[in-house]
DNA sequence: AACGCGTGGCA
DNA sequence: TTGCCAAGCGT
């Protein structure tokens, strides 16, 4: 008989437990709690998002100012919101908001739903803000999964994956479906959050007051701190670059980047498409016809040098510049009107090039110079 | 699936 | 100082 292993995450004394604490050492007083009006706690849910309570609070009280009721904030043109959102940030929210209140008013003639499935289509609101808006305003069991949680949650059970991983955090929504309790979702819900701003902080939490100490796993092992895991920062990605490093009677040619996105705007070396590919450090071979091409665009190519691969290292990735050090037997006279520009030598030093590349020239002719000056 | 989105607080 | 993150969502 094949046995498969169960996830068995139901334990009615936890839900018990985090009720028991949060009657008597949670947060009963913030504006949008004593009510089960569900404007006010959709309001309340959107700000918090990704938001500390205190920076809410006055945002909070204005906001109810100027829009008592969900039909006013609908009513109310989207500038006026979002100049009542100004300075809280993540402005999609607002723009969102509006919308919600309006779709609210249009589909459900003003009366937030209750089921936190309809909820969830609504913008702005996500699985999460949707269970907590029907906890609070409606007593339906349903499970949030924010920051708080996971936080509690990695602790308690000791989940050592970075919950950012899908994995991961579809096990901790399993597990918070199953913990949630038959009876007092409303007091659960807040305790979860209650005990993850309060208690279960994310540096020196307050174990010695915490309900969950004798069940918290990270407690007995020692791995508060550690836990949840940290993001991992995943390692700086590596670009590859074939530059051409055309050189022709004492000039090189270079050519104008784009106004945007990388060394924008400065002289760089013309670069041949087609090397994004590569893993590591190596930069491969430059295709052959694609250099010719390229090259013939400005004269007769006579000698083609790889020289070796430069990396140069950005806050976000790493670029491996592979240089190629051509010479031409006759340079073509260019079209007007393109971004390539044949500059002198002497004057590369001050030239608008990027650091590397300005690097890599000057010891590219340096060492012609040298060559040179050794041959006489 | 991974990223961008704003601002403020913290170590 | 800088990086990390805080009641997530939308893409």
């Amino acid at each position: 008989m094949k046995v498969v292993a169960v996830e068995n995450f139901a334990d009615p004394s936890f839900s018990a437990d985090l009720i028991g604490w949060q009657k008597v050492h949670g947060r009963h007083v913030l504006p949008w709690q004593n009510t089960r009006d569900a404007y006010l706690i959709w309001l309340s849910e959107i700000m918090l998002q990704q938001t500390q309570v205190s920076a809410v609070l006055g945002y909070y009280a204005r906001f109810l100012e100027r829009f008592p009721t969900l039909r006013d904030l609908a009513a109310a043109p989207v500038e006026d919101v979002m100049a009542q959102w100004s300075g809280l940030g993540y402005y999609t929210r607002a723009r969102n908001l509006h919308k919600c209140a309006q779709r609210v008013v249009a589909e459900y003639d003003g009366v937030f739903p209750s089921d936190p499935l309809l909820l969830a289509e609504l913008p702005g609101i996500g699985r999460s803000t949707a269970a907590a808006i029907a906890a609070f305003s409606s007593g339906r069991r349903a499970a949030i999964m924010d920051g708080n949680v996971k936080r509690v949650f990695a602790r308690v059970f000791g989940i050592d994956t970075y919950p950012g991983e899908k994995k991961t955090e579809e096990s901790m929504w399993r597990r918070a479906e199953a913990l949630l309790p038959e009876v007092g979702i409303e007091s659960y819900t807040q305790g979860l959050m209650d005990m993850g701003a309060t208690l279960c902080t994310r540096s020196s939490p307050s174990c010695e007051r915490c309900p969950m100490q004798p069940r918290c796993v990270a407690f007995a092992t020692g791995r508060t701190r550690d836990l949840p895991v940290r993001k991992p920062k995943k390692a700086t990605p590596e670009k590859h670059a074939v530059m051409l490093a055309i050189v022709d009677g004492g000039q090189v040619l270079l050519e104008q980047r784009p106004p945007s996105g990388i060394w924008g705007g400065l002289l760089s070396l013309p670069e041949l498409d087609g090397h994004v590919g590569a893993e590591d450090d190596e930069v491969p071979e430059a295709d052959h016809d694609a250099l010719l091409q390229v090259v013939g665009k400005f004269g007769e190519m006579e000698s083609c040098e790889r020289l070796s691969t430069v990396t140069h290292v950005f806050t976000h990735y790493k670029l491996h510049i592979a240089p190629y050090h051509i010479t031409l037997a006759r340079r073509q006279a260019m079209a007007a009107q393109t971004a390539y520009v044949w500059v002198n030598v002497a004057g590369l030093a001050d030239a608008a090039l990027p650091a590397p590349v300005k690097k890599l020239l000057l010891e590219l002719v340096g060492d012609r110079r040298e060559a040179q000056q050794r041959m006489f």
